[in-house]
DNA sequence: CTGAAAGCGCTAACAG
DNA sequence: CTGTTAGCGCTTTCAG
């Protein structure tokens, strides 16, 4: 219940402009700089003084520019930027979360920008974003050439790339150990009995999918498998075509026995395609999926936020002034095997 | 592969200080006026000037500095501030996924705080978003009194209240019809047969909470069951505390036929609750999950992205000048019936 | 303990 | 088409 005579909503006049400092320091009799001083608890302010500038800016509603201070200070914000495909793909919005985390411990604030996975987007944004000297730069790219973000570097603004690495630059990045997540995944379904293992794959210029092909050819190579290429579906981006390809699959003439999913939108698409099919379909997923116990799915999983912050700390270690060659932290993964890689139910 | 030459990592020398306008114009020989129009693309500079000073521009790394931009140009920035739980949870990350989708077309960006639901933590990060001068200001409050707001609307920064309403303040808000939503779910499930219907739900304090509750009330009393109240048990605020709560629930004397869960962590923590329990448990959620199709759940369903995104057109009508009351938009919620709510076992 | 002056990097007015 | 002057709101010298 509002509060008559205090709550007040948006019906009211025009917005009276925003006191400033020296209106303050007009206002309570006291010089600029002393108000200033004051409402920044500097030492060496007389109590009296203070508590009326500080009634003053009540009174006024006073609230510090931000912009001004921060140009006087020397032009750096205490804003992080983060770019990355969208919030709504919920490894993403785990990813932004372990960075929150890590940021607000430090006073910094993260300002965030999403491309879509659109490569002509990425620039500009990152662009928008340096112009308002964030203090650095976290980016899960998806444009192929990161050479135009060297003249960044160089002036002192830290980079730090999440999840695909850079090309064409160096510079830190936290990464996962894809080939050999994938491989030990794909071992587990072979282990079970399963030979024809598909694998069903985001767009193949995704630096994470080919690593991700790459540990599947491992594993079915040392198998005995000669012949995986031709097990290999590339091209989902996400659940819906996902699902279309699986469901393709499973009516050809030699459906796979299971399959291997490179991401999650993709594991969630082939779930949907295989529910209810029999024999059923083994499926074992890169990434974890929110409601992966429930599900019942096998996964190859990883702390999503854990790399948010460990990307964080890499970053503000090179605020802290860190020299040295750029560093890449490679995060582990680990096999959580449930019921979805069940032994085949027609082993060859 | 990095281009030698052209790539270059951290471990390079310190950072040179960065290049200003005064510096570009003094490179291409002509006056800081003149760069800057050249650099914003302005009218009435010769095609040849313009491409002078690009060029000096780019060989010194020039990068407008959108501080000092923003400072003279009124202290306004093109920041939006959005104030939320945690952006763990995929209704917050949702929700921000909508608000980004919304000021990207609009060329704002989203600066994100969590407050991890600590009310005490709320006016701070709404102070430094606002110290930030951001244009606007959109709210999941977790606080109890928004009256420490009302300076800041007279001032005429928009702020919109998203999923709870403000307390003490008068303001533009987008709302779920919790009530009635809730209420159709648990008519749903009395019209299975199920009577002795358990709620799980959030900390009493909760608006939304409050409100779903309320929902259940009115159906259940219209359905004849009396004693309900007792029914209520509230105080899980995760999925590990609803599980454990719904837990207790099954092994006490007279056990549930069915669960209705106020929110998407809740009905997480049931699901894994009565995972195999016989006989089977009818459930019906507020929030739809992630993977409620796979998880066959029958849920009180809407559009968070789309609350996200009605949320920032308010608040943009008001950075446009809209004048005139706070506006509340509710917003619907539709029952989206799946196995869950399967009949009940033994109807009483 | 307090104040006056200078200036962060840029753009808005006004001249030329 | 180009340049000069002023000043956004604050903090930082440097003097009292």
């Amino acid at each position: 219940v509002p509060v008559p005579g205090q709550a007040r909503g948006p019906d009211d006049p025009p917005a009276p402009a925003r006191p400033t400092l020296a209106q303050v320091a007009a206002v309570s009799g006291v010089s600029l700089k002393t108000a200033s001083r004051a409402l920044n608890g500097e030492p060496n302010v007389a109590a009296a003084t203070a508590r009326k500038v500080q009634e003053a800016a009540d009174l006024l509603g006073f609230r510090l520019n931000g912009i001004a201070r921060e140009l006087r200070r020397g032009a750096m914000s205490t804003l992080v930027g983060l770019v990355i495909g969208d919030l709504g793909n919920p490894f993403y919005a785990r990813l932004a979360n372990g960075i929150e985390r890590e940021l607000r411990s430090r006073g910094l604030q993260l300002i965030t920008a999403s491309t879509d996975e659109d490569p002509a987007a990425e620039p500009p944004l990152v662009n928008a974003l340096l112009q308002r000297r964030v203090r650095a730069l976290l980016i899960v790219p998806s444009s192929e050439d990161h050479a135009y973000l060297a003249p960044e570097t160089r002036h002192g603004v830290p980079i730090v790339f999440v999840d695909r690495p850079p090309v064409g630059l160096l510079a830190d990045a936290v990464l996962l150990d894809n080939r050999a997540g994938a491989r030990a995944g794909v071992a587990h379904l072979l282990e079970q009995g399963h030979r024809r293992i598909a694998l069903v794959g985001d767009y193949p210029w995704l630096s994470t999918n080919r690593d991700r092909v790459a540990g599947f050819g491992d594993a079915m190579r040392a198998a005995g498998v000669a012949d995986w290429r031709a097990l290999v579906h590339e091209g989902a981006h996400d659940a819906a075509s996902a699902e279309q390809g699986v469901a393709e699959l499973l009516g050809s003439a030699a459906p796979p026995t299971a399959l291997f999913t490179t991401n999650n939108l993709i594991t969630t698409g082939a779930l949907r395609a295989v529910r209810g099919h029999r024999p059923p379909v083994g499926i074992v997923g890169f990434d974890d999926l929110e409601h992966g116990d429930l599900l019942d799915v096998t996964v190859v999983a990883y702390d999503a936020e854990e790399m948010g912050r460990a990307a964080t700390r890499l970053a503000l270690a090179r605020i802290d002034g860190a020299a040295g060659p750029s560093r890449t932290v490679t995060m582990p993964t680990r096999l959580r095997v449930r019921g979805s890689s069940r032994p085949a139910a027609h082993p060859i």
